[in-house]
DNA sequence: GGCGAGCTGG
DNA sequence: CCAGCTCGCC
């Protein structure tokens, strides 16, 4: 059982990068984020084609996640509202959350708001959206299902998992607030997955479009995969795939996998 | 002596294809019509480069013009300001119309306005505009040098230059008042210098990019070469050089060529 | 409908 | 650097 997330930065651009790697990988679930497309035009026949199922939640132009399976989900709810309630509503305006269940495993697939500059508005909205995904995982773990947390966090956990950490403090996706908001939600009982088997730096998921950043290697790791503790001690390996990476017209994020 | 025409539809987006073209055909003048960019951002060096000067009247986005010539031009004007007057002021908002001379030949590289449908507002700017350009080259024509006025001109002056003349007098690029309005500026001495070579009908110099227009032939002859009378003479040659727009990204049109 | 530029977001 | 959008042109 191999379960993947990918930061595809549109998957309509990036539709045969995206079953060209099903393809070869085949994975059993691919959560992918930045789908950037309303679901009337979600490519979803290229997947039913291939043998995939698609859970999607989408609007124009900006975030959207989708879940790829091979057996179809279960109980898939589209943003906080469905767990949280409508006290949260103003927050499933940006297509940013989808899960479902696949036998007994409840998959989260997560787009964590960038936040642009530390201290804009968008720095106060992430910090503020950190706090709502804590309540609803909260609420998630009082399942009886295994928890899978994934996607693009866009936070570098630690220093190591930032090329340079140079004044990481005034960096947006490596601020203190941002960690502590992170691990917060961590000490509900998730643990990085990747950190199981990777215990030193210069592992990265991202490299920026500019300044040849990825020929650098000036990456960041911020797609993640959280697993509560049960699964977590289950799971046999988990990877970076930079392939996609080197392709002709890439996302600027490359495919985290964990196997079973 | 080789002097072409040819709207490139971006100067920026065709460069590739413009100095490719350049290269292999080594024409003197190359006049180039809808370069769509502010003269800050005309990619003046790539023409440098390969031993051309540029003359250059541009604005963001829309229209633009310029002369591309081996020897530098002498008394470039652009607009028609230069020569009528500011009574003409608002014609040259658009930039449309560069002059220049090279040797004892003058040559005017022209954008036509569209006119967009019959009857509408830049239909009727189109026919005004054109009653300007009547007295921008009257006054021109009473130098001594050669004349050699090209570009696109949105005008079809014959059936036998539209792939589908049905209806024509309802189509813009095709209607009486617009091809009357042309041949009242040819009388002022000035001839078609493609008609000197070639008699027949289904030769084009620009397709729509819509409905495969080029695959299936249904194309316009709308870009021409008119030469005052002893020039007329002189011509040896006058071509449409289809291989630009079977190019990958093409222009929409494809260049005329003449040679002395 | 096919395209390019300029904009906004990352 | 790249994505999609909005706009205007043809």
């Amino acid at each position: 059982m191999k379960i993947a997330t990918w930061n595809v930065n549109s998957i309509r651009t990036r539709l045969p990068h995206t079953t060209d790697w099903l393809k070869t990988t085949s994975v059993d679930v691919l959560c992918l984020q930045e789908t950037k497309v309303v679901d009337e035009k979600f490519p979803r026949d290229a997947f039913t084609e291939i043998g995939y199922h698609a859970a999607i939640f989408g609007q124009p132009s900006y975030n959207g996640v989708a879940i790829i399976s091979r057996e179809p989900l279960s109980d898939v709810s589209r943003g906080f509202a469905p767990i949280l309630g409508d006290r949260v509503a103003e927050f499933d305006q940006q297509k940013r959350v989808i899960t479902g269940i696949i036998g007994d495993l409840r998959v989260v697939n997560l787009y964590v708001p960038n936040g642009s500059a530390v201290g804009s508005e968008k720095y106060i909205y992430k910090l503020r959206w950190l706090e709502v995904l804590h309540d609803y995982l909260k609420a998630l773990m009082l399942e009886p299902n295994h928890l899978l947390v994934c996607g693009d966090f866009n936070i570098a956990l630690e220093d190591i998992d930032i090329h340079d950490p140079t004044g990481r403090v005034n960096q947006v996706m490596a601020t203190d607030l941002e960690r502590v908001a992170l691990q917060v939600i961590l000490r509900l009982g998730l643990a990085d997955v990747f950190r199981k088997f990777v215990k030193d730096g210069g592992h990265f998921s991202w490299w920026d479009y500019r300044s040849a950043a990825f020929r650098r290697d000036l990456g960041w790791r911020i797609d993640h995969i959280y697993l509560s503790p049960d699964l977590y001690e289950k799971a046999i390996a988990c990877a970076i795939d930079k392939a996609p990476r080197k392709l002709e017209q890439p996302s600027d994020h490359t495919p985290v996998i964990v196997e079973f």
